[in-house]
DNA sequence: CTTTATCTGTGAGGTTCTTCACAAACCTGC
DNA sequence: GCAGGTTTGTGAAGAACCTCACAGATAAAG
């Protein structure tokens, strides 16, 4: 899926969905576009917020970097998404690293330009403000589930939901993961080592619960994973 | 610190600063006192969303049950801060308990009455959505840190961060952390066991760089415990 | 089509942290 | 002041996870 339309990813969005035309051509005209390619680093943890970005095509991972090279991916961010509106919205600086995974187009928009035309419309803040509840609820959740799930739950979880969120649903009944996520990527993800991700997949397809390819995980046995969820969830 | 002027909680709260004699007379007119007992539960998680506190008097701490009866406390919120504003403005349901962790007076306001005032002021939003910005920085740096960080680190933070927020200079030098905070209570603000933390606390408290008492910390070299910090996150 | 880089699979060994079990100290209310 | 709950201190045993070390498989680049 690529979006050629800049004002149709303006209009499709959840951070903007919902304005009027003019409002939304007023947006476009702040808007500029930005080319990135592969592993290129959008913007680096430190550096100043000043614009936030939605993704015309491509994919970008938000990663923080620990001084000795230990990472953790926070979020992958898809056609049609935006991100990068915290330090926007606050000004302050970025808290992690913004990396385009793959040849990625941007569409930016400056701080110094969204601000005022938050001023003006409060009801987009009202909706701003909503996004950014869910994101607290979201990373709240995260912190939860680290404390809480012993690594099979929190990695069931988490293809769980890669598969709502990216899954293309095959003629076998399968559900495919096709986004192209190594699992050190995926290791990341959620704060462990790829070698301990790599041994859980594999009971797991011993089980035929699941199916592995290079960088992809297809779903045969939702229901499976939903049970090591929730009896990790009941204990 | 008692504060019996609810005008004047509404007026230094981070979330409300800065409004005109006029918009805070209009908020204190929505305003409604509760008072809890020790161990009350304000609100449990699944509970509708309607309104949002601060805090006047006594302490209260938010928290995640899970079925088993683990705990995992998110945050601990003393007189003068408010809390519980995600679900009032998302309109969604809590996602923690909060319990009154000694007798507590309470201010509510509902979100049938804060929402509207909000979209008449379209500075208070901008205001509103810089707390949420800083709410989803701190819950992110909790993922992070819960993934890089071994257990004397986020510990030798913890207590310079309720240093920091609660602490009483001494005398001799020292900061005491004078909230009633049992070292089962500090466990489960890091998501880890009570046996841990009190292990840790001990060869500290061999070094001379923190001296224990039954709900009290009092660091003596807060030094020492920021290099245990950095030292971790430098590896 | 071959070379190179990236990704996956797997075992051994070690560390960190948890769990369990219990004793002692401490506050609180009667 | 003493009875009963709560908090702290501590050791032993074991589970969960990490690191290291490689081998093989697959994709990408020339």
């Amino acid at each position: 899926m690529v979006i050629r339309d800049k004002k149709a990813l303006l209009a499709n969005s959840e951070l903007l969905s919902g304005l009027s035309e003019e409002m939304l051509d007023r947006l476009l005209s702040m808007t500029v576009t930005r080319k990135l390619g592969k592993n290129d680093t959008l913007f680096a943890k430190g550096d100043p917020g000043d614009s936030f970005f939605g993704v015309q095509e491509g994919k970008i991972k938000i990663v923080t970097t620990s001084p000795n090279g230990k990472e953790v991916t926070l979020n992958i961010i898809e056609e049609g998404q935006f991100f990068g509106e915290i330090a926007m919205l606050d000004g302050m600086d970025r808290t992690a690293d913004a990396v385009a995974m793959e040849k990625t187009d941007l569409l930016v928009i400056q701080r110094r330009d969204f601000i005022p035309f938050l001023e003006k419309h409060p009801k987009l803040c009202i909706q701003v403000m909503q996004l950014l509840c869910r994101r607290v609820r979201l990373t709240s959740e995260m912190v939860e589930d680290a404390a809480f799930l012993p690594l099979d739950a929190r990695l069931a979880k988490r293809l769980l939901n890669l598969a709502e969120l990216y899954g293309e649903d095959l003629d076998s009944g399968g559900v495919l993961i096709g986004l192209n996520l190594p699992q050190q990527e995926l290791a990341r993800m959620m704060g462990t080592s790829r070698e301990s991700v790599n041994k859980q997949l594999q009971i797991w397809r011993a089980q035929n619960w699941i199916e592995l390819a290079r960088g992809k995980v297809t779903i045969h046995d939702h229901d499976a994973l939903a049970r090591v969820l929730e009896s990790a969830e009941m204990d």
